[in-house]
Order: C-alpha cells, then structure tokens, then sequence
DNA sequence: GCAAGGTTTGACCCCAGAGTCAATAGCATT
DNA sequence: AATGCTATTGACTCTGGGGTCAAACCTTGC
C-alpha cells in the first residue's frame, strides 16, 4: 500500500498544475465557450474524463486557470523593482505589462477586458482579480502625484484608460514582427504616460 | 396574386430591419455564443424557424447585425458639427463616443475590442468596420497636429488606446447612477484628451 | 507476487442549440 | 370565394460538448 503520502500529493500538484497551465492557454486563446474540455485532454494527451478526476467540471477549471493567469501575472509586475523616480518606475511597469500581454497573455483581453464572456460565478473574483492588478499600478501613480512628479485628471479613469489600452495591445501588436512590434510596445507605453503627465 | 411587388419588399425589408437589430441588440448583451437563435426569435414573439426564412443562418444573421451595430455608430460621429478648434471638437467625438457606448451598444467592446470573439468569417469586416470608425478619430487628430493644436507620440498606437479605453467604458460605468455616471464619462473624455496634448 | 491504493480510460447519457422542412396560415388580387 | 403568392409554424434531425461511471490499469509497500 501507499505509505508516502507526501508523495503522492507532491505528483497530484504537479499534474494539477499543468492542466491548469494548459486550460489558461487554451482560454486564453479562444475564450470560455470556445474552449471544449477535450481539446484541454488533447493538449495534455489524456482523455476527457481524466480531467474530472481533478476537477468537478469546467467551471471549476476555469476558476483555478483564472486564479493563475491573474496572479502569476500581478506577481510579476509585483516584483518589479521599487524605487527610483515614479515616471521610471511606471513606465517600465507599462511596458512589461504590455509585453506580458503580447507575448504570454493573449488571454489579456477575455480575462480583463470581457469578464461577462466568463461563467457569472467567476465574475467577482474576476474583478477582484483585476482589482489588484490596478493596485500595482494606482501605488506608483499615488507617489507620482503626491511627490508633484505626476499628475492625473481623475484616477480611476486614469487607471481604465491605462488598463484597456494595454490589455487591448495583444490585438494590433501580435501580428507584427520583432524589431517593429517592440517599437509599437514602446510607442503605447510612451504614449500612455501622456496620461499622467504634470 | 400580388401585384404590387414593391410593397412587399418595403415590408420585407422593414422585417429584416426589426430583425437584425433585435439580433444586434442580444449579440452587443451577451456575445455571439451566448446569443441562441431562439433568444432572438423569442424577443420577436416569432419561432425560430422564421428567421431561416430571411436568413441562411447564424452566422448571416451575425454579418448583419455586425453591419448595422458598426455603420449605425460611425455615421453618428460622422455627423456631429466639423468646425471650431480641434481639440474641442475631438473632445465632443470622444465623448459622444462613451455615450453611445455605456447607454446604447454595450456591444462596443464585443465588436471593437474582441473580434475573435465572432466566426472567422466576419473579423476581417469587423477590422474594416472599425477602420472606418477610427477614421472619424484620425481626421481630427491630424489636422488638430497639423494646425500646431495638438501633439501625438504615435498616431496608431494613440488611436488604439483612445479606442480601447472608449469602448471599454461601459464595464465600470453602466453600474453608476444617472449623474455619476455623466461625471464619469466627462472624467474619461478629459482624461483621454492628454494623450493628444500639444 | 500481491494487496490497496491512486489514476486513467472509453463507452455512455443528456441537453442545448443550429439547421430543415412539409404543412399551415395570412394576405391581396381577381 | 377562389387563386396564388408570401410568411410562419412546430415538429423533426443532428452535432458538439459537458458530465458520469464501472472497469481496467498503474504504483508502491509489504
């Protein structure tokens, strides 16, 4: 019989772990209704049924997807380094933003941008979720502003603006190349700090 | 037998009309997956199987409504008053813009900012459709820039960003009440007016 | 090798919703 | 009232995809 407990749950973590990793592309890539619980097994070269030995059904796999798209995603910005002036500071956090979206997160746009393409259970934390995210964010603005470096009409319309124009970039920057698609990253993150701008 | 064949078609059209706009209606609220074929025959107190009698199916029904959701709006811009300074113009467009968007096309951020979110078959229309939208935009903001009134970082990239931070607007406005809800939209509008500061 | 788990399979049910169509109803016109 | 369109119905099929489950398959410890 099976004595190391640890183990086992150790491997359970493990593949739970990458199904979810895979179900966050796939959502990602084609949304919620677009995604079949089939093509997550495809992916993972297992069959559909394996899948509710993990999970209760699909949308307790979206649950879990969504809780690592927007974490590990508000982690990275996260850890991004804290000082120096706050112009500096928020416009790398744009930019890494935006290449994060372009690049990793396509998902970008369904989860932050579309929450209502998402089951209603999921919703609040959606925006919970988002809510965060827009913390990282609200944080060097405040600074900004307090320390007269920046300034900002109104900051949650400030903080939409910012979010759905970078959340939305994955749209027009995916198909371009690579020299050219860094510059259009760098043009957004340019233009976008006109907006808080003394 | 009918003789008077252009009555006819004045009431078929007039039916088509009712019909697209009530498709339009409930593709803006809940998406093209989300919407059935029922929901919208339902809303017409028809069966179903009527609408297969003006259209082939889903997807034609979609193209349509796409269609009458992206001109509809276009033309409303197109219309509103082109003289006195650029950026008060831009204002009033930008601004008209999040109207139409928070009270009558939730559909906004479906059409504009999700296009995959619809059959293959119609994003490539959806990308035309919102070409020409942008184009209302673009003109003001090149002979604003022309004229020494404006100043743009990157002319796509500042399209792009006014379009997503619009078209989103209706998530976090439409639950505020009816003053609020205004202020909001002034909020957006001026906060959006930085990006094209001279 | 053999128990006692843990894990995976594949066949199955079921339903929502797209699409079909013969029959029926509603009209103008004569 | 009869004729010949146009329009609508409702019952039907079919498919995709979520969810279930008993049986078979691994793994590990004894």
């Amino acid at each position: 019989m099976v004595r190391d407990v640890n183990r086992v749950q150790r491997k359970r973590d493990e593949r739970v772990r990458r199904i979810v990793a895979t179900a966050a592309e796939l959502f990602g890539e084609r949304g919620y209704d677009g995604t079949a619980l089939e093509d997550v097994a495809e992916r993972l070269d297992v069959t559909k049924g394996s899948l509710y030995y993990y999970f209760a059904g699909k949308d307790e796999l979206a649950a879990a997807a969504i809780e690592t798209l927007g974490s590990d995603w508000t982690a990275r910005l996260e850890e991004m380094p804290a000082t120096g002036p706050s112009a500096e500071r928020l416009r790398a956090l744009l930019r890494e933003h935006i290449a994060i979206a372009v690049r990793e997160y396509p998902a970008a746009l369904r989860l932050f941008l579309v929450p209502d393409s998402w089951p209603d259970a999921l919703r609040a934390r959606i925006r919970e979720l988002r809510a965060r995210h827009d913390l990282v964010f609200r944080r060097v603005i405040r600074e900004g502003v307090a320390a007269g470096e920046l300034a900002v009409v109104d900051e949650d319309a400030t903080l939409q603006a910012l979010h759905a124009a970078m959340s939305q970039a994955p749209l027009w920057c995916s198909h371009l190349a690579g020299d050219a698609q860094d510059r259009a990253m760098d043009d957004l993150a340019d233009t976008l700090m006109k907006l808080v701008r003394a």
